[in-house]
DNA sequence: GCCAACGTTGGC
DNA sequence: GCCAACGTTGGC
């Protein structure tokens, strides 16, 4: 039994791994998450969920494409390599500290939607949405049906 | 490069 | 368990 389809945005920096990247590669462990209620958020994916994805830190932050959720939350392997920039001495693999999904990508976005536009719909979008809320760094955060819907109509 | 916002760490 | 110090994120 799979519960009802669920949409995510998905935060990452175009020089360390950017869309056209997703699009080269096809599937990618989303590794290095390293913050408690983004880890959260990946645990609570199914596979086939929607993703946003957006580029972030760089000259125009948008909206550029869309993906999917290709596995379940498994331990990120990084946080058990010392040789890693994730690696987390605290964390066993009794008790993985960390998880992470597989990513899949779906398409990019006949045009990107930056975040100087997204904006101005503020106010339609909610109280609950990631790019809008004051101050939010979280880079993996739940997007409901009625966001994902508007932000794909600006597309 | 600056700075606001926020999470984490560690001393007490 | 409090809270100051510090580190990171990310827009500008």
């Amino acid at each position: 039994m799979s519960s009802r389809k669920r949409y995510w945005l998905m935060k990452s920096e175009p020089d360390a791994f950017s869309i056209d990247d997703l699009q080269k590669v096809g599937v990618e462990p989303w590794n290095g998450v390293r913050n408690y209620q983004a880890r959260n958020h990946m645990r609570q994916m199914q596979v086939g969920d929607g993703v946003l994805f957006y580029h972030s830190s760089c000259a125009i932050p948008a909206i550029v494409g869309i993906a999917k959720v290709a596995s379940v939350a498994y331990p990120d392997p990084t946080q058990f390599d010392p040789k890693s920039d994730y690696f987390d001495a605290k964390s066993t693999h009794e008790e993985p500290r960390w998880s992470l999904v597989d990513v899949a990508f779906e398409r990019k976005l006949k045009r990107a939607i930056p975040l100087e536009e997204i904006k101005q719909h503020a106010d339609a979008l909610g109280e609950g949405f990631a790019l809008t809320q004051r101050g939010s760094r979280l880079s993996v955060s739940p997007v409901s049906a009625a966001q994902w819907k508007l932000l794909l109509s600006l597309e």
